[in-house]
RNA sequence: GAGCCGUUAGCUCAGUCGGUAGAGCAGCGGGCUUUUAACCCGUCGGUCGAGGGUUCGAUCCCCUCACGGCUCACCA
């Protein structure tokens, strides 16, 4: 046997004959938590088995490996019993290995009669020759030491618990196949441990964020994931309809302008934590639904802002690696000396800030061809010249030139002249000064950030703060009072990546609504992106916003960078993916065939 | 949206310079029963992603499609 059918066949067999030994294939009588009956004095069993991996733990680690554990031979019958219960991965021998939350332990499962060591009763002997792999059973009995030198628990008793009716994938490789994984992340998660503790880790991180802004007194709210107007960023909405209302609503792209009336409202520190949907393309950055914290601080300016940041990813990173250092044991990813040592940046030593326009005259000038960053077509760029409209225009159209291009990027990889040519064409499109400097910005110092601000012994990367935006590309943020031209504003990239961005708040009225418009001319010329005019935030704004600090962070990047997860499906449980063709027939078998999904009978 | 790469047994992978495919694991039968990817003997298992073309013959060469991965573009 050994088509899928086939194996499908084998354990429906083995499930069949479950009712016979007076269970069934899917019994509703064991509880993990709820003692009952003879298991009374064990008390509450996930509590016990919470107490076995600890004692696994203690007894695997340090000096004196397992010397508090008994040989089985040296068992008294007095021993504190222990639940084992989770899947079955794996049998060696007359050891099954069973995996839980906590962790893996092995099970010794005596079937046959081993004078002087004690065999499970008759009953659960018939019980055990059933069990398939991945099959969720219970064992009870003492912990011991193998001769081999192992942990074990010495099952007294053996129970069924559930069937499984797919076999497992391969024990050693596990689920490799990436589409697989994503589309069955059931499978994955268990027959891939490091996977879930990914999401372990997740889950702690944005645990943290929220203890974070909780303990400085900010409160969490929840606003609304549908909206009637496209606002608070630059991005292409879903949109849907509301029947009973009969109106257009989209999901939202960020909760920005709801969380900005409450500050209109009284509360001068909010924060939500919540998904935002952008209808474009997906990529190991982008998920079509992403996970966004964004926070809100009256009285704070975006320097105040910068500082908490700084202070916030290291509290994060500090508990995440406070608990992995306890529990780091299984892959070299996660074990504690290599926790900051394997990362390419840092965040232990100040982050960098530096001013936009600064960063492009430095980047302009620097590079040589063969090297890691490139020679550019603007060598001997100035700060003063960025800062003169007519005089940037002038030097970019020189710059640009097709033939001079050519020329100075001659050495260049064919993704750097792919990258200068096109920007040719974003400059072409601009028609302010503020989003031509912008576009310098993205075609010379982002893709570089990572080779331009180190470490003093440059074996690491830093996080930079690129500050000062043009006002013309930040709709949002509030003009500088020194230079009206740039917003007080900040994007935050760790290795290279975009992972924040804030700024001062604008609560002038009057500006704001001048802004949208901007928006409103966008979109007349075609911008799907830009926002609309959102009147009754106007009107909020003009009850009188305190001056404020928003703050806006991408989570799933976060998770990616301290988790050292090069892909954004990595670090989401359930990433988006076009539909699966298959049939689903009526014995839950799928089958790769035909266009979507029906029932067959 | 563009470019490149991939898809072979339930799982992990070989392979065929074009002659309809192999291994390990899983399964089944037996042995062993303190194993560490348990082991030993035997055995079952495939429309080689789908469709079309070239050919005496295609899993292999060509084209189209589906799904996926990576890179780029946009963003968080």
């Amino acid at each position: 046997m050994a088509t899928e059918d086939e194996l499908i066949a084998a354990r429906r067999a083995h499930a069949a004959e479950l009712p016979g030994l007076g269970t069934q294939a899917y019994p509703n009588d064991f509880r993990a938590s709820a003692p009952a009956g003879d298991d009374e004095a064990l008390g509450d069993r996930e509590a016990s088995r919470a107490r076995l991996f600890a004692r696994v733990q203690h007894a695997k680690s340090g000096e004196g490996a397992l010397l508090g554990l008994p040989d089985e031979a040296a068992l008294a019958g007095d021993e504190e019993e222990h639940w084992l219960f989770g899947r079955v991965v794996g049998r060696r021998g007359p050891f099954l290995v069973i995996r839980t939350p906590h962790g893996d332990c092995q099970a010794l499962v005596r079937n046959k009669a081993q004078p002087p060591f004690p065999m499970l009763p008759e009953a659960d002997v018939a019980l055990l020759a059933l069990v398939d792999l991945a099959d969720h059973v219970a064992v009870r009995g003492p912990l011991i030491r193998t001769k081999t030198g192992d942990v074990a628990v010495r099952a007294n008793r053996y129970r069924h618990v559930g069937k499984a009716m797919l076999p497992p994938p391969e024990k050693w490789h596990g689920m490799t196949d990436v589409e697989k994984r994503y589309r069955e992340r059931y499978v994955d998660l268990f027959a891939n441990p490091d996977v879930a503790h990914v999401f372990r880790a997740r889950s702690q991180i944005v645990k943290e964020l929220r203890a974070f802004l909780d303990h400085r007194h900010f409160l969490e709210v929840e606003t609304p994931l549908l909206h009637p107007l496209r606002g608070g960023a630059t991005a292409k909405p879903f949109e849907t309809h509301h029947n009973a209302l009969d109106m257009q609503l989209y999901l939202r792209i960020a909760p920005e302008l709801y969380l900005k009336r409450l500050l209109v409202g009284g509360f001068d520190r909010v924060y939500e934590i919540g998904r935002a949907f952008r209808n474009e393309g997906v990529s190991t950055r982008h998920n079509p639904e992403f996970t966004i914290l964004e926070f809100y601080m009256a009285y704070a300016t975006f320097e105040d802002l910068m500082d908490l940041t700084e202070a916030m990813f290291r509290h994060v990173d500090e508990a995440l690696r406070a608990r992995f250092y306890r529990e780091g044991k299984t892959k070299e990813q996660w074990s504690p000396n290599g926790w900051w040592d394997e990362r390419r940046f840092t965040l232990m030593q100040p982050f960098v800030r530096v001013d936009m326009r600064d960063a492009i005259v430095t980047r302009a000038s620097l590079g040589a061809d063969g090297q890691a960053l490139c020679r550019t077509p603007l060598a001997g760029l100035t700060r003063e010249v960025v800062d003169d409209a007519a005089a940037l225009a002038k030097t970019l159209e020189e710059a640009f030139d097709p033939a001079r291009m050519k020329d100075v990027l001659k050495g260049a990889p064919a993704d750097v002249r792919t990258r200068w040519f096109d920007a040719r064409k974003h400059l072409a499109k601009c028609d302010s000064h503020g989003e031509r400097v912008f576009v310098l910005y993205e075609i010379l110092v982002e893709p570089d950030l990572v080779h331009l601000y180190r470490s003093a012994d440059g074996t690491k990367s830093l996080p930079v703060f690129v500050t000062k935006h043009p006002f013309e590309v930040s709709p949002l943020a509030r003009r500088s009072d020194a230079e009206p031209s740039v917003t007080d504003r900040f994007e935050l990239f760790v290795e290279g990546r975009e992972v924040s961005n804030a700024f001062s708040e604008l609560n002038d009225a009057d500006d704001q609504a001048g802004r949208f418009e901007a928006q409103l001319g966008r979109r007349d010329k075609g911008d799907e992106e830009a926002m609309d005019y959102d009147a009754d935030y106007i009107r909020a704004l003009s009850h009188g916003m305190p001056p404020a600090g928003g703050f806006g962070l991408g989570v799933d990047r976060l998770v990616m960078m301290l988790c050292h997860q090069p892909s954004i499906r990595d670090v989401l449980l359930f990433p988006a993916q076009r539909h699966e063709k298959q049939v689903v027939r009526s014995d839950h078998v799928s089958v790769t065939e035909s266009v979507d999904v029906k029932i067959e009978r």
